[in-house]
DNA sequence: CTAGGGTTAG
């Protein structure tokens, strides 16, 4: 079995110098200890695998024992971590072939209650004998059962190994990850134990979840002052530390100071850029770097996502795999999201093909962004396949696809898997409902919304944030129930927002409501007087019921407060390449084709009844202009640029930054029946899916 | 017994 390497080797690979200091390679690369392997339950022999895969999990079977992976354990042995059919956690679980029966052996075959309860039974009894049997404290520090954890903490404190062993104070902080830890610590200074470089990772991590900075602080302290500082652990736990709080130029000096370092310490420089919308940074350091590895793309791809970057995300991505660094699951979180952002179906697809042919397991993680990927990227019924498909669903699946549904005005069903999950014993949060309430507001379902309001607050204890209340206001208000949506806003505890009177404003808009629609706008403008979209909502409004002199008078508002309207924007994704197109933009190498295009289908749908709808545009300008202007909003470029693009019958598929125009709605409407196309829109706020000259918005957006 | 990257809503 080849085991481990020879020591020079294992010193070459370790480490190299870069610019006076050392470089030290990640565990994950190059090295055999994390070697994966499979057991064979059958006949109790234990195959390494040479292809450096690990943590794929493999059925134990006969054990009721997952292993996670196997790796080589010094002379003669084999280690291994894995996972208990009760999802209690083994770690470094020796094996070797006389003690294959270990005592977590003999509790295999039991149902699930009695496996761990006989787990905690067989602890309590012989922990001294588990101790020299089963690397104890791994054991530890890895549960997931917190009562188990008490039981083996008052354990360990009668039988007087905790008070004296910094060991065991170790795997707690560990395990508790919590305020527990902070105490833990205290505790083992108060015994005058000393912390050592295992202590600090530990509780810097209960640091950061809690958090609490005063105490990491503190520990920095006592960590130099132990000379424990240099030490490359504890080191990348305070640049994380540090990272984590925003606090990058404390993680960069700790950086530039420090003796010894690994990729671990430049990545989480990457992400605490990144966190901090610092772009720049962060790829700096990663170009800074002496090697690279998943971490570090992965922090790259995902920080570009944050910062709205997803085309540029979508870059690294390539340029990855081009350099031969192979993607995992957290990569692909990150690539999805992306995905979902620039509407790219056909890459988001390819992704799920990727995992699909490298046995990635659908986590929680990456089900979530598959199925908001295939929301936000208009294919529903794919987004279902995958939560459907999943065995493991938390809170955060079940709100996705929830919220997924009801972006698409499948309120009904967002509804049903509402109370399915619920049913199933997860508690909502405060954001599952309002992925509710927008399934309500999307199927006009006033009177369920009420109830869901009032069930959250009831049942569930959430104090309805502003959030709630725009839903709410939202939901009153497109159903024309303009007064009660007033007074909604007169009586909420907080100060309403933009998107409050945004709502309130959308709906006397659909209902031709001036008056009220100007009592919402000017709070609006109070609130957001650089943002474009209120001026423009409301010049709409004005122009819409023929008040051309004050139309025109906000437009000369906008001049004066020096507002530039936001420029229209869609992508459109053929073959696989992302389009872009902006209001009037000639820029698209083909632009001719497009505007000619659009010619044609003007003639066509004009047969259709088509009269171009100038209320919308504001501009006082002259007439014909206006329709100049007109047919050059983005979405209809990109609309007639797939339909010389792509072959007949083809689906459309249009990811726009603003809210569709009332002449694209219609325009597009006309075209899916004219050429028989499926026409996708995602806008800001929904999904409009049109389908032989009809709207799923049923013309309410 | 050590570490670093991740999903929804707004």
């Amino acid at each position: 079995m080849g085991i481990g390497l020879n020591d020079d080797e294992r010193r070459r690979r370790r480490g190299y110098d870069s610019g006076g200091r050392i470089w030290r390679w990640g565990r994950l690369e190059g090295e055999v200890e994390t070697t994966g392997g499979f057991w064979d339950g059958s006949n109790g022999t234990c195959r390494l695998r040479e292809d450096g895969r690990f943590r794929k999990p493999v059925n134990f079977q006969s054990f009721g024992v997952r292993v996670w992976f196997l790796y080589g354990f010094g002379p003669g042995g084999l280690g291994a971590q894995g996972i208990h059919e009760t999802g209690f956690q083994l770690g470094n679980y020796q094996l070797t072939s006389n003690s294959n029966r270990s005592p977590l052996v003999l509790t295999s075959h039991h149902p699930r209650l009695s496996l761990s309860l006989s787990l905690s039974l067989s602890l309590c009894h012989s922990i001294k004998h588990l101790m020299r049997t089963i690397g104890y404290a791994a054991l530890i520090s890895r549960c997931a059962h917190p009562r188990l954890l008490c039981q083996i903490q008052a354990q360990l404190t009668t039988s007087g190994l905790l008070p004296s062993s910094v060991f065991f104070h170790n795997a707690l902080i560990r395990a508790h990850s919590s305020a527990d830890s902070i105490s833990l610590y205290a505790h083992l200074l108060r015994r005058g134990l000393l912390p050592d470089a295992h202590t600090f990772p530990f509780l810097l991590r209960a640091c950061s979840l809690v958090p609490a900075p005063p105490q990491g602080l503190s520990a920095h302290a006592h960590a130099l002052k132990l000379g424990l500082a240099s030490d490359l652990f504890v080191n990348n736990a305070f640049i994380h530390f540090h990272s984590v709080a925003g606090r990058v130029s404390d993680a960069r000096r700790l950086l530039d100071e420090a003796a010894v370092v690994d990729e671990v310490s430049f990545n989480s420089m990457i992400s605490g850029y990144a966190r901090l919308g610092d772009l720049h940074n962060a790829r700096k350091v990663f170009d800074e770097m002496p090697a690279r590895n998943v971490v570090s793309w992965s922090a790259m791809v995902s920080g570009y996502v944050q910062g709205g970057r997803s085309k540029e995300a979508l870059e690294v991505f390539s340029q990855m795999q081009a350099e031969g660094c192979k993607p995992d699951d957290t990569t692909l979180v990150g690539v999805l999201a992306a995905c979902a952002h620039l509407g790219a179906l056909e890459q988001g697809k390819w992704v799920h093909s990727y995992l699909k042919g490298n046995n990635l397991r659908v986590s929680v993680f990456l089900g979530s962004a598959l199925i908001d990927m295939y929301a936000k990227c208009g294919d529903a019924e794919l987004g279902l396949k995958v939560f459907n498909e999943m065995r493991d669903k938390n809170l955060l699946v079940w709100t996705t696809m929830i919220k997924g549904l009801a972006m698409h005005g499948r309120g009904l069903e967002a509804l049903q898997l509402f109370s399915e999950m619920e049913g199933s014993g997860i508690v909502p949060d405060d954001i599952a409902f309002i992925g509710a309430l927008c399934a309500c507001t999307h199927a006009g379902l006033v009177d369920k919304g009420r109830k869901m309001f009032d069930s959250m607050i009831q049942q569930y204890g959430i104090k309805p944030k502003i959030e709630h209340y725009g839903c709410m206001v939202d939901l009153l208000a497109r159903n024309g129930l303009l007064d009660e949506a007033r007074k909604l806003i007169e009586r909420m505890p907080m100060k309403p927002d933009a998107l409050i009177w945004g709502a309130l404003m959308a709906g006397c808009r659909f209902h031709k409501n001036v008056e009220l629609a100007e009592y919402a706008v000017k709070h609006l403008i109070q609130l957001e007087p650089e943002c474009s979209g209120v001026y423009v909502l409301l010049g709409n409004i004005y122009a819409a019921s023929g008040r051309h002199n004050d139309a025109r008078g906000i437009r000369h508002l906008m001049k004066r407060m020096g507002v530039e309207k936001t420029p229209g924007c869609s992508l459109v994704e053929i073959k696989g390449m992302v389009h872009q197109f902006i209001v009037g933009d000639t820029s698209h190498p083909r632009i001719k084709d497009i505007l000619a295009k659009w010619e044609e289908i003007e003639g066509r749908i004009r047969i259709e009844g088509y009269v171009p709808d100038k209320k919308e545009v504001l501009l006082d300008i002259e007439e014909e202009e206006k329709e100049d202007v007109l047919s050059r909003h983005s979405e209809k470029l990109a609309i007639a640029f797939a339909l010389i693009s792509t072959g007949d019958g083809m689906g459309i598929r249009v990811v726009k930054n603003l809210r569709v125009c009332r002449d694209c709605h219609h325009v597009t409407k006309l075209i899916s029946k004219v050429y028989c196309r499926e026409i996708i829109v995602r806008d800001r706020t929904r999904f409009h899916l049109f389908k032989n000259g009809i709207c799923s918005c049923n013309d309410y957006w």
